[in-house]
DNA sequence: AAAACAAACAACCGCACAATG
DNA sequence: CCATTGTGCGGTTGTTTGTTT
């Protein structure tokens, strides 16, 4: 017997989504939530598979999302991080807080990829690529290469800090910044385990500043009809234009963060809140 | 102005794996 | 243990937007 499909597709809409369905699952899930995400579509009143509404959530929806092109830093770390994990594009997005795989994963693809190509890197192995096109041609020695014990730590990890002009500054554990170069030197020598990742407290440090990010959100359709989301209203923060504006560029998260110190989005709070959003799913569908 | 093409990114799909009964 | 379920992950596709001809 194989496995059951993760919901009965008749029916059921695909495609981009739109402000109402964006709207209905929001409503949901700050009122109740995050339950299992098959329950998710029927209680909300969506016509969506539950994965669909799990991954619009994740990658679109929750509050904590940066948005935005990736920072010169950001995009530092993700190649970083992507030499000593190769495409685990979720482990490498757990160490930049408010991005999702898949927009690390997009950005590798499109931008990243073509820069360090144009710099003779080698965007799968990091080395240059005239070394991988001589190593293609022995693939013994390739092989004795990947056979290479992985080397041990030497000195104290370094962390980030993230500053108030918006970048963010490296960090030997003792505390003492370091400048870009020392920085890559130094992190390239560590496994995977060993990237620290980014103290919550200097999150305050990147909120508080209103042009962080240097790029804008070029959003698509989905994102112009989120543009209700800049309308939903929540107790001690707003939401900044999502998705349309030309000059904000968090795009409401970082507004979130602004104004309430809030690193990462705690489910708990949602209980609380004095939602202005149109709540016609919760009272549909009878809860609370 | 319109067609063709490229780039960017949102969304989907299938698989893997942990949790549960 | 085994079957089933729920969720997460990575690869891929589809759609939209921007640019060039």
């Amino acid at each position: 017997m194989g496995r059951q499909p993760c919901c009965d597709k008749v029916g059921l809409k695909k495609g981009p989504w739109t402000a109402e369905e964006d709207r209905k699952l929001i409503n949901f899930i700050l009122t109740n939530g995050q339950c299992c995400w098959r329950a998710v579509p029927k209680l909300a009143g969506l016509l969506r598979c539950g994965k669909s509404c799990r991954l619009r959530w994740t990658n679109y929806l929750r509050p904590d999302l940066k948005r935005g092109l990736l920072s010169d830093y950001e995009e530092k770390m993700v190649i970083d991080l992507h030499s000593q994990l190769g495409n685990r594009w979720s482990k490498i997005a757990s160490h930049l807080p408010g991005r999702t795989d898949n927009e690390i994963k997009n950005h590798w693809n499109t931008h990243i990829k073509k820069k360090l190509r144009k710099m003779g890197i080698d965007p799968l192995t990091h080395k240059p690529l005239s070394i991988v096109e001589q190593e293609d041609e022995e693939p013994v020695k390739k092989l004795q290469k990947i056979q290479m014990p992985i080397q041990e730590p030497v000195e104290e990890p370094t962390s980030y800090c993230l500053t108030k002009d918006g970048n963010t500054k490296n960090m030997s554990r003792l505390g003492e910044s370091l400048d870009d170069d020392q920085f890559m030197a130094i992190n390239l020598e560590y496994g995977v385990e060993d990237v620290p990742l980014i103290d919550p407290e200097s999150l305050e440090l990147i909120c508080s500043n209103s042009t962080m990010s240097s790029s804008t959100s070029t959003s698509s359709n989905s994102s112009n009809d989120s543009s209700f989301l800049k309308d939903l209203q929540f107790p001690d923060f707003e939401w900044s234009d999502y998705g349309n504006s030309s000059n904000d560029n968090n795009n409401g998260v970082g507004n979130i963060i602004e104004n309430n110190m809030m690193s990462l989005w705690d489910i708990n709070d949602f209980s609380s809140l004095d939602l202005l959003l149109n709540d016609e799913s919760s009272s549909t569908f009878g809860l609370f």
